[in-house]
DNA sequence: CTGAAAGCGCTTACAG
DNA sequence: CTGAAAGCGCTTACAG
């Protein structure tokens, strides 16, 4: 490989230069104003930018600007195939809106989630989204940063520091476990995260309550396979074993499908199964997953929207969940 | 939420003016150079920099050195497992290295790899690392830009162009399809992606020719879990259905599991499977995956490494593979 | 509709 | 060891 020398850079100036006008109207054309251009002379700049292959530097721009078209994105886990699915989405939005993405994984590990989001504003993002459970306390201090911040699958975001936006999880578990009874099950079970805020073993215990049903058991297990496996195994082993379980992820349910089938229980025949987040790993489990899907891609697109259109509207912005029906559940007539 | 007044960012000249030096000095001691500085200066300035909680402006640091410290990532889609992991890995790791990742994912709509590519160089990225197969020309663009880059995981990187990492697919799917002929089973099939210069498929080749073993049928599909059930689909329906099958990627494993487990059939009493990848998914499947496991966490620390350090030497560095023996294969002694 | 010029907040040769 | 100053490539009030 031959030395590469770099070739300078062009810059606005040499745009100017060509099209024989000052470097102010190169910026006027290419940024639609603030002043307006005649259109001959706006040829001319574009043809110049297109001979010379000019790109903007977009460092200086953000200097200029103070702030840069950057999106930062705090995400606890993007390994975690919803979020994975999130970014995705996020990215696909972003390039629509000019943005690009700064990602950040919070489960890091010498930095707290504000000194990472001090990093990201020193790198002059234009906008942040956090995906990721943030207290109080650290929602203020996010909050006094002045940025446009939007929190996304946060449980709640009343709190009124920033605003949010996500499904409504109460709802959507509500919707999983009224499934399950509806199958007659009587006994059903919770396996989730343990955070009290958590809306979705209230949603649980609302269903069941209303179903006249008493409160199964709530196994708390971290949001992963293995968390999963855990708690799916403690269930196989326990003689008062439920007749049917709630899942709050996929990935969760995903372990205690593993779990029931080294206990060598069949789902749904011996325990019934629904999860929640409608990943599309769920489709490709067997039995497939009956799960609460929730709408990654709008969630994204009005996220960068919102973002992107500066709207720091507050409150939680709330997206409706949608029920797939596979055969974990118990189903029969479904396609898997 | 009452309004935020952002408060006026502190920049070096406050610094500086607090502790009563220039604000060359505050640079030297912040950058530990071009200059020395008194250790009594130094303790001053630092302190300064506590009292008024000042942070660098990237972007005005990125104008001024001509490059951020933020590395350009592409990658074909960041959803797939794989690549998941990939991309924490290198989060995890840029942190060490104070750098930041900037994610672009190539499946992306209106815009080619190369534009991608010029969109990342115009943020300054100070390096680019691409998880995507790229054609030699498109090599060619990018090394012409002069940005340190990096491609990870293709097949072979041996073209000159660009320095290349990833670990040998030829022999690590050799590695998979010995251990299956060392079952016994003396029909394997291939499933995996079409494409010529993917390494994986001749090394399932190489290990049956030299097994003294016809070659299987060899099945392409796409990388994903839907392309792996399409493929079990075909392969079960196949009266010539083949004992073992060796899938090039833990996704497209996941995939023919599901179709098997449609069809009836058994794994591995019926047809046993060996996949690609090492992915934390294929050790929840059931039966949980035999895998050939890429060191993803040692890649991303050696990619970002070398990026950081400017170290753009040319020809492919190999990793070792390891063959992560589970259930899937016939081995009945293994944990799960 | 167009231009000259200041300013964004850093880095770094140059001079002392 | 320290400082004054130019320069990085944009944006945008201000003047015409």
């Amino acid at each position: 490989m031959d030395e590469q020398h770099r070739p300078r850079k062009v810059t606005r100036a040499d745009v100017a230069r060509l099209s024989g006008v000052s470097t102010a109207v190169v910026s006027y054309v290419l940024n639609d104003g603030p002043k307006p251009v005649a259109t001959v002379t706006r040829e001319r700049v574009l043809e110049a930018v297109r001979v010379l292959g000019y790109r903007p530097n977009a460092a200086a721009r953000a200097l200029s600007r103070g702030t840069a078209d950057t999106i930062g994105m705090i995400v606890v886990d993007s390994r975690n195939p919803f979020f994975a699915q999130l970014l995705h989405a996020l990215d696909r939005a972003s390039v629509r809106h000019g943005r690009s993405l700064l990602i950040v994984n919070s489960d890091r590990e010498r930095q707290s989630a504000v000194e990472q989001v001090h990093d990201l504003v020193a790198r002059q993002i234009g906008g942040l989204i956090i995906a990721d459970v943030l207290t109080e306390t650290e929602q203020e201090v996010v909050a006094s940063l002045g940025i446009p911040t939007l929190l996304v699958n946060q449980y709640t975001g009343a709190n009124g520091f920033l605003p949010a936006m996500g499904v409504d999880f109460r709802a959507g578990a509500k919707q999983a476990v009224d499934h399950l009874t509806g199958h007659g099950y009587r006994d059903v079970a919770f396996v989730g995260g343990a955070l009290a805020i958590d809306q979705r073993e209230r949603g649980w215990a609302d269903a069941l309550r209303e179903a006249g049903l008493p409160l199964g058991q709530s196994v708390h297990a971290p949001f992963s396979y293995e968390g999963g496996l855990a708690a799916g195994r403690a269930i196989a082993a326990d003689p008062a074993r439920p007749r049917a379980v709630f899942a709050a992820s996929d990935q969760i349910a995903v372990g205690l499908l593993a779990a029931f089938s080294d206990a060598g229980l069949r789902v749904p025949e011996d325990v019934a199964v629904v999860s929640f987040d409608g990943t599309t790993e769920a489709a490709y489990t067997r039995p497939a997953l009956t799960t609460v899907a929730q709408p990654i891609a709008e969630m994204a697109d009005a996220a960068i929207r919102r973002l992107a259109d500066g709207d720091g509207a507050p409150g939680f912005t709330t997206f409706p969940t949608e029920l797939v029906v596979r055969r974990s559940c118990g189903c029969e007539h479904s396609a898997s």
